[in-house]
DNA sequence: GGAAAGCCTCAAGCCACTTGAAGGTCAAGC
DNA sequence: GCTTGACCTTCAAGTGGCTTGAGGCTTTCC
């Protein structure tokens, strides 16, 4: 009969989640998690619905949420249309943040790319310092996007 | 006959690079700009070379090298072939790394934008943390690529 | 002369972890 | 029964690239 709620060690609920066991306990440490059951043993055990949460932890991590984000949606009731909207509010904002990412790498990508012609190793001499150089002049005082802390 | 070499305050240093002042303190404990001259008041004052070396540094991490790899940039000696070499070695390395990162962020800004369109607000529930549930639950235990440090 | 703006140093905070130290628990093999 | 090794525990500190804050000079302007 406890077959129906299989407990997993956090090594297990690690393996199947896809995260490592520190990770785990750091999740638990920030409050997305909720007090986890206990062996005797003091051993953590996870049953398959706590290694479901992981994993959607995981996948919002994946798509560069914050742990804030995370825990307003894993706070959220899919039933009430307010916390409904909460949630659409969350994915906006974070496909705009994404959306500009990919726009700021975009032209980066060229940048790098054009760069890195300049030089085939076979001239006299490697153009391509004194490239990055003229192109730190073109810079001037534009104010540059302020690079945060965030992983996007 | 001072004329020649202006010399800037770090505030004015920052204006014209583009960083903060704190920033700019943080790269020189870092060691990317050497010691700077002072006043007798112990301002720092910065040239207009140093300026150049500071817009150089922010293009640099605006491509989203670390500093280390700035560093190494910065103590290359362009006339030498081997030096060249390792500039391209350095710059290749960092253009895989962003075509990476572009492609991961192409997969996940179609995931948000599919999840997003499940929810318009006129169903009488929003599916749209079921869709991430279900999507959680297809990732099974595949491995991760670890997120780690990069802002990339 | 007094306030505001700008400079200084040093320390701590941020995020999301990872790594390390020091130790308890448990099953298997000798 | 005792060791070995794989697992688990906690707590603290380290990572990167900054930002923020405290506390205190200096300089400038009214």
């Amino acid at each position: 009969m406890a077959k129906e709620n299989p407990q997993y060690l956090i090594g297990q609920a690690a393996f199947l989640s896809g995260l490592s066991a520190p990770n785990i306990r750091h999740y638990e440490k920030e409050g997305l998690l909720g007090i986890p059951g206990r062996s005797d043993n003091s051993y953590r055990h996870f049953s398959g619905q706590d290694v479901h949460r992981l994993r959607f932890i995981r996948l919002c991590r994946a798509m560069d949420m914050s742990l804030d984000e995370v825990r307003s949606l894993l706070g959220l009731d899919l039933r009430r249309k307010a916390d409904c909207a909460l949630a659409t509010v969350t994915l906006d904002g974070h496909i705009d943040h994404v959306r500009q990412r990919m726009t700021e790498l975009k032209t980066l990508l060229q940048d790098l790319i054009e760069l890195r012609g300049l030089c085939d190793g076979t001239g006299p001499q490697c153009r391509l310092i004194e490239a990055l150089h003229a192109k730190a002049e073109g810079l001037k005082s534009q104010q540059v996007s302020p690079r945060g802390h965030r992983h996007v």
